[in-house]
RNA sequence: GCCGGGAUGGCGGAAUUGGUAGACGCCUGGGACUUAAAAUCCCAUGUCCUUUAUGGGCGUGUCGGUUCGAGUCCGACUCCCGGCACCA
């Protein structure tokens, strides 16, 4: 048959098991019954236009796991949904001048229409979209839920602002100073923003972490890094000035010990410092006109790459340092941040590379009080002489200048220092987190609104529960101008206050899309339900998620606020559980040309000239086949003709075809090599299934095939023939068995139509091998002379060391390595022997 | 700078607790079948040396160590990828 008509009439067969499988809804769970439930779950996808090898990739790996689970007798739900609000799909819109809500629309048909055509089966029943109302009501529900408990707030901030896509954006959501979406430079504003309250639980998201074996140590050490807990001390620096309040400047350090080497105070320039003692300070002329030229230049917080230092003395006032009273300047500088700690530091020169660099350039005193340890190799910082460029020394050591702990070594200092003064009152333990609050609100249009009225008289309302959803009209100019486009259309903003039914306005912004994503995986047991954003019952059955699947590219973002919102609801009480996914699995990028694939770099392949050619199943195995699904992948089509010929292979001995070519292997492969080899496969892919190891799965289901092919019965009686055929049998069963997850149409249609089974191939319960028949009589045995081979021997299973050491020493290929005397004789059984001479 | 991951043929990649390095597939070369091509099948395919074999040397980023034996363990280093970064 000509390759073309056969590639025709597996695109037909194809397209009749999708069918079946609809039919015989292989993918809907009874989620009555959760006794045997797996809940596995990919991350719902934006609606985009069509689809390629890349996104290929996510939603096969997810479909062969799932399929596997399905064969494991699972009660499995593996639904899917479009996280269909937000940028791209606005930006796109406005592209094309349509609709977001048509746009989006139209993309969800396409992407369904690929995945079905790639075998890629879901539960649709429960399928979600998070741009409908009946969705976003409940997001809605859950941010007044969080309002209600003070989680979330309005507050005037220095924020992240696109001037691309003219919106605020998260912390998350800045990637090296760049908009995530666009990659714009981003600039700071001060703005009113609504923000949640995510920090409140940072020390439970930082220290849950260590629950979540089965996550990839990549993703927490993200997370971890994000979070950012630093342990110190809160030191208070009292204000020579007479009557000012308050009379103090609090800065925070974990190095408490090194409080002796300070300085100078170094302080941010928004630090309340400068408003609070306005008259005492002398030069406040200067230091506003310093703190004016720094603000102009900082447009962006990241743009200063340089990083030279600036600053300038407050004169007029001085810090006294507690532990000696000493009197010491105060600078304001541009290298400390307000956002973090109290915005002010001490500055230890000596043992700090950012501080000895700024008291080098502005002729600052240094001061060393810490000596490295006898056996540190480290060179120190001496007072003299400055002008040189020297290394901070950062490490602990010995304390040195330091009155009364001189000697003692870093960590006894800080614990006697830090007790001194909180004696004292000077001092305060803390822990510091750099996770900053979520800034949630969008001045775009595609989003679920806040669902908040301001009142001039009665003030910041939220809106009530029962007047959810606050509807996202459709009727809107979209385009974005900084402001939320929502603010012009009057109908939506214009509104009676729920208190005093006088005028009020609507809060125009809209919720960041993250929001919605924060919760989804609770939404789809109960897809349809009005009366409550998730059913506590069902959820606890069926979640946590078992299995998560997913791009790394959500490491922090989705993933941590996913988490954060879980912890929520579990103090609510409304979900059981701490942690929304058990188990997490990062699928690699494909690269192509050294990028990753995707439609704005150009470099974007897609599958249908492939499936066209080849069909779905052998696309698919070739995608699962050519990498650890983990890592990341340079794509190239050549290898899909393999798969192709390995699915023509598995064809032609399921259908008890012989090869036609004369020269056929000679192989002397009994009954038994055979059976063990089937059992070997079992075991193994059964191994590799768990671990989403399909690349290994793959090639050992292609060994087991070659050597079936290369099988050739010797029977001689009846009896014995009729054996063979059944274990020839065996091992066509177990080859579709094995490879139906991933490549599912090609093995239902011979499972079913060739090998005349009335099930599906996904309804017979899964293989397990049989240990017994994976052992062998005769092993191979490998022999070493001093670590290095010198011949392999066939001998019986656990043979008696004398008696192998008779079959070595008489053998003729060993001899010439065995002319000295034996030092040593190891012998591992079954496996190797070591003589050492 | 700190944290995490990695480096194996021409290529993608295999290798249980340390125990035959290169499975499986691609590419390439040779052969069979064919008028021819496609398809299929067979053989070869890390590298070097003596092409006599059932031969030998060297080989998993570099250097050293532990061990009868190291891709795997330990120490130092180089390079690559990812995250955080003026975070006190």
């Amino acid at each position: 048959m000509k390759k073309r008509q056969m590639a025709k009439d597996r695109r037909q067969i194809e397209k009749r098991w999708q069918d079946y499988w609809d039919e015989i809804k292989l993918f809907e769970p009874d989620l009555k019954n959760p006794k045997h439930k797996y809940y596995c779950l990919m991350m719902f996808p934006y609606p985009s236009a069509a689809l390629h090898i890349g996104h290929m990739r996510n939603y096969i790996l997810g479909d062969a796991f799932a399929r596997y689970k399905i064969t494991q007798g699972f009660n499995l739900l593996t639904p899917m949904g479009w996280d269909a609000f937000g940028l791209p799909a606005e930006n796109a819109a406005i592209k094309n001048n349509i609709h977001p809500a048509e746009s989006t629309a139209e993309n969800i048909a396409t992407m369904k229409k690929q995945l079905c055509q790639w075998g890629v089966g879901y539960a649709w029943s429960k399928e979600i979209n998070s741009s409908f109302p009946e969705y976003y009501k409940w997001t809605q529900w859950l941010f007044l839920q969080l309002y209600k408990n003070g989680l979330a707030y309005r507050k005037k901030a220095e924020v992240n602002f696109c001037p691309s896509c003219q919106t605020v954006l998260a912390n998350e959501q800045v990637i090296e100073g760049k908009c995530e979406r666009c990659g714009t430079i981003i600039e700071q504003k001060y703005l009113k923003q609504w923000f949640l309250k995510i920090t409140a639980y940072a020390p439970k998201l930082l220290n849950d972490l260590d629950l979540l074996n089965r996550w990839p140590e990549r993703v927490k050490t993200m997370q971890r890094n994000w979070i950012g807990r630093s342990e110190g001390d809160e030191i208070t620096f009292t204000v020579n000035s007479s009557n000012q309040k308050p009379k103090f400047v609090k800065v925070f350090t974990t190095r408490s010990d090194t409080l002796f080497g300070c300085t100078y105070l170094a302080l941010s320039i928004k630090h309340a410092i400068i408003t609070n003692y306005k008259l005492q300070i002398t030069n406040y002329k200067k230091v506003e006109g310093y703190i004016k030229q720094v603000k102009a230049r900082n447009v962006s917080k990241y743009n200063n790459p340089d990083k030279e230092k600036t600053g300038i003395e407050i004169k007029g006032i001085k810090a006294i340092n507690p532990v000696n009273n000493e009197q010491i300047p105060i600078w304001i500088t541009d290298y400390v941040l307000m956002e973090y700690g109290t915005g002010a530091i001490m500055a230890v020169p000596a043992h700090d590379q950012r501080d000895l660099e700024f008291a080098q350039k502005y002729n600052l005193p240094i001061k060393k009080v810490i000596q490295p340890t006898v056996n540190s190799q480290q060179s120190t910082v001496n007072s003299l002489p400055r002008t040189e460029n020297r290394q901070a020394y950062e490490e602990e050591g010995i304390l040195v200048n330091s009155g009364e702990y001189n000697g003692l070594n870093s960590q006894e200092a800080k614990k006697k220092i830090s007790a001194n003064l909180q004696k004292k009152g000077l001092a305060e333990k803390k822990v510091i987190y750099r996770l900053r609050d979520w800034l949630i609100s969008r001045q775009r249009y595609w989003g679920s609104p806040i669902p908040i009225i301001y009142c001039p008289k009665c003030g910041t309302l939220p809106v009530s529960e029962k007047d959810l959803p606050v509807l996202l009209p459709k009727d809107t100019e979209f385009k974005p101008r900084g402001e939320s486009p929502l603010k012009r259309n009057k109908n939506f903003l214009r509104i009676a206050c729920p208190k005093c039914k006088g005028a009020a306005e609507r809060e125009i912004d809209t919720m960041d899309t993250f929001i919605d994503s924060s919760w989804y995986y609770l939404r789809y047991l109960s897809p349809e339900d009005k009366n409550k954003a998730f059913d506590s019952k069902l959820a606890n059955q069926w979640l946590p998620v078992d299995q998560y699947i997913g791009g790394v590219e959500h490491a922090i973002l989705h993933l941590l606020y996913s988490r954060f919102i879980t912890k929520f609801l579990y103090d609510l009480k409304l979900v059981n559980f701490q942690e929304p996914f058990l188990s997490l699995f990062t699928q690699g990028m494909v690269i192509k040309d050294g990028l990753k694939m995707s439609k704005s770099k150009g470099n974007v392949i897609y599958p249908d000239a492939l499936i066209e050619k080849y069909g779905a199943d052998a696309v698919r195995l070739y995608i699962l086949f050519i990498a650890p699904p983990d890592k990341d992948v340079e794509w190239n089509s050549k290898g899909v003709e393999g798969m192709w010929r390995f699915l023509k292979k598995v064809e032609k001995i399921t259908k008890g075809e012989r090869g036609k070519g004369k020269g056929e292997r000679e192989e002397k492969r009994t009954e038994k090599d055979l059976r063990r080899k089937i059992h070997q496969t079992i075991k193994k892919v059964n191994e590799d299934m768990e671990r989403l190891h399909f690349n290994t799965a793959i090639s050992s289901i292609m060994e087991l095939v070659n050597q079936a092919s290369s099988y050739k019965p010797q029977a001689t009686s009846l009896k014995e023939k009729s054996e063979t055929c059944s274990l020839q049998l065996e091992a066509c069963k177990t080859i579709l068995l094995l490879l139906a997850p991933f490549a599912p149409h090609f093995c239902e249609e011979l499972w079913q139509n060739t090998l005349k089974n009335k099930e599906s191939v996904f309804k017979h319960s899964r293989l397990k091998h049989n240990p017994q028949f994976i052992e062998q009589e005769i092993v191979l045995l490998i022999v070493q002379v001093n670590g290095k081979l010198r011949a392999k021997i066939e001998t019986e299973r656990n043979i008696e060391e004398k008696k192998l050491r008779k079959i070595i020493l008489n053998d003729e290929r060993l001899k010439k390595w065995l002319s000295k005397p034996i030092k040593k004789f190891i012998s591992v059984p079954n496996r190797i022997v070591n003589i050492v001479i």
